[in-house]
DNA sequence: CGCCAATGGTCAGATGCTGGTCCTTTGCGG
DNA sequence: CCGCAAAGGACCAGCATCTGACCATTGGCG
């Protein structure tokens, strides 16, 4: 029962007739407050918007929205607090089980499309003086972070290299990847030796952005995720 | 009232707390079934899957699928026709009013990206025989084309690539990117001119693939769609 | 010291969407 | 020529979600 007249491409059938949605909205909407904690976004300490606004925002009801932060809230993510300036302040929880991994090759090959694109793309814009003190403050808390907030400071700085593109779409996607980098970063261990190492490829690519040199900067972070994408492959194996 | 206590960073607020869900499942399912035809997935004539399988696929009830469907037949993009072998089957509709064009430096920059990144990718892989053979296929109905199908050939062809990248995430990224872009080429018209030297383009970025050459083929794609995006700038300026 | 604005907390009614079931049409194959 | 399988068409009960309003709490400010 092969196909009765059907010609069309599987590959892009699986590609067009994916899922519309990923989830009811409960899921999807504590989905997005996980990026933004996991992703250091919202920092620890730090306070998220307030209720009505994120609903309006996320497009979803406040209703809905509440259920998410009260799952978020008994697992320890996040805490609420009544009143003017009260809440949602983002806590740092005990244990913090990472969604399982996806495709590993699907998600190296999308990082590496990505992440290479917006270097190349930020180091061929005029940054503005702003966006440029950003990059160099995000490199050195990369440089300066110890391992128990690497995964967070390198994030950081991955994104803050997107942002420069000043393309929203390609920020937001770059978030999404690297979330789901992140899931498959949680099964190896953060390695001092790897650590210094990407601190001197974070360094000459932000120089190449901040230089204006695009080659330069895609050579230079197409290494940069060259080595993380071998170790991934290493231990995932 | 600038920032209570919020050292939240607004683009990457911007990013992470974008809408959950477009619309509501009837519209997202309706664009992608629009996306489908307009892409040239299922070719006019071809049929859709049936219902109960493409309301499984999309993730959405079979109810919601077919008021999409209805929709889409009332616009006359499809026809249904019941019994065994029947289904619906996609038209030519006399007017096809496409969706106003989002942000137009966006969508380049973004398809930059993600299409440069796709040809060094393919370029970079061990294709298999089938792979090949659609390549060359899809460039021929593209050099072929007349001017009317043209835009349908040619998106096949970049989905072809995107395709040979075995990477499902990168193939549905640039079919999306591929249906903004459609919608801002859809106020220009196509240039024969302009059709021709695409297609030597179209040729050598091919070729490159074909030979494994991965600088060859993102060189080749950076200036074909640096082409493109000139050509959209003076139109839309 | 008391008011007030901003925030989280709660609820009821309306609407949307789903899952399941059954009916109708159609053409191939026995 | 008849029965069956595969497809579209239609319906309904129940759950999910939204809309909109109102209540409760808190801390700054007049």
């Amino acid at each position: 029962m092969s196909l009765p007249s059907d010609p069309i491409d599987p590959v892009l059938a699986d590609a067009l007739f994916r899922p519309v949605r990923a989830g009811n909205a409960f899921e999807e909407t504590m989905e997005r407050m996980l990026q933004a904690i996991r992703l250091g976004v919202v920092p620890p300490g730090g306070r998220l918007p307030p209720e009505r606004e994120l609903s309006a925002r996320l497009g979803v009801s406040r209703v809905t929205l509440r259920e998410a932060l009260r799952a978020l809230q008994e697992s320890g993510h996040i805490e609420s607090r009544r009143g003017r300036y009260g809440g949602a302040f983002v806590q740092l929880p005990s244990s913090d089980p990472l969604p399982p991994p996806g495709d590993v090759e699907d998600t190296l090959t999308l990082r590496y499309a990505l992440e290479t694109g917006a270097a190349e793309v930020a180091a061929s814009r005029s940054l503005t003086p702003q966006v440029r003190r950003h990059l160099r403050s995000c490199l050195a808390d990369t440089a300066t972070s110890g391992i128990s907030d690497y995964r967070r400071t390198d994030s950081r700085l991955h994104l803050a290299i997107a942002e420069a593109t000043a393309t929203p779409s390609l920020t937001a996607a770059v978030a999404d990847v690297r979330t789901r980098l992140n899931a498959l970063l949680a099964a190896i261990p953060v390695i001092p030796a790897n650590l210094t190492h990407s601190n001197e490829q974070h360094k000459a690519i932000i120089d190449a952005i901040l230089d204006g040199d695009a080659v330069a900067a895609r050579v230079g972070m197409a290494e940069h995720l060259a080595g993380t994408a071998a170790l991934l492959r290493g231990f995932l194996a």
